[in-house]
DNA sequence: CTCGCTGCAAACTTTTTGCAGTCAG
DNA sequence: CTGACTGCAAAAAGTTTGCAGCGAG
């Protein structure tokens, strides 16, 4: 009663985007995710693609992310990982493994179900090029 | 030689600001932030709030982070703290203790200098309130 | 005096929304 | 059929930038 099943509808588009988004070996935003659809034979509206993302993280099937820039970016949850984001350049890379070794299920009255971690710092091209702060 | 001295100026507005930052008790969008230093006598352009906000984060006295809202928030870095973000009602709270309890110096080539993890789940009203999922 | 900081407003970028037609169930 | 999904384009929301004047060092 508190929310109903999203009744979600399977379309083509809905398809192409959630392969898109598989298809990406990293979290991607919501412009490059279009972009990549939009190569197909039939376009797909960038709203579409907007509505579709929040769908599909209403579904639990995808995660939005932020990892330093202004925008948000989705990846499976089933491919979970977290990044290590370069202050330098502001690059940033995937991390096979979660440094968070134990999540707790619980945190007081709080009910954890995930997470999100970005560990900050720089990177060797970035440590080599100026050796500073 | 890779980037010279900030030569940051002190003026009243960026210690108007600063203290701004301090006196929330958790992280605050750079608009709520701005909202609060015109307060005082004298207005403060929003432009100078982000860029004195740019500024301290360049200086590393600020830190900013994303709360799962498309919005930046900003916070001083002496008072690092995580976050718990309840899924439904969008709403979160500071972490008091850090769950990265050894957050290496180091991973390969890279040199960790900080982290920002945020902690996904339910809060105890949504729990009560819509015990689905 | 020099040059970084400031204010205002316009410019930008990213995300959301309205509406009418389409199509999955 | 029903109503969720789609596309387009306009609207929002948040952040950045240009420019001329001010003032800290």
């Amino acid at each position: 009663m508190t929310q109903r099943a999203p009744k979600v509808r399977k379309t083509w588009q809905r398809g192409v985007i959630l392969q898109g988004i598989d298809a990406a070996k990293c979290h991607i935003t919501a412009e490059e995710l279009h972009r990549r659809v939009r190569r197909g034979i039939r376009p797909i509206g960038l709203a579409t693609v907007y509505r579709a993302l929040e769908s599909f993280v209403r579904e639990g099937l995808v995660e939005p992310v932020h990892v330093g820039d202004g925008k948000v970016r989705y990846g499976l949850v089933a491919k979970h990982h977290d990044h290590l984001v370069c202050l330098n350049c502001g690059d940033w890379e995937p991390l096979d493994e979660c440094l968070l070794p134990k999540t707790p299920r619980r945190l007081g009255t709080f009910k954890v179900t995930g997470h999100q971690l970005d560990v900050y710092g720089y990177c060797a091209e970035c440590q080599t090029a100026g050796a500073d702060a």
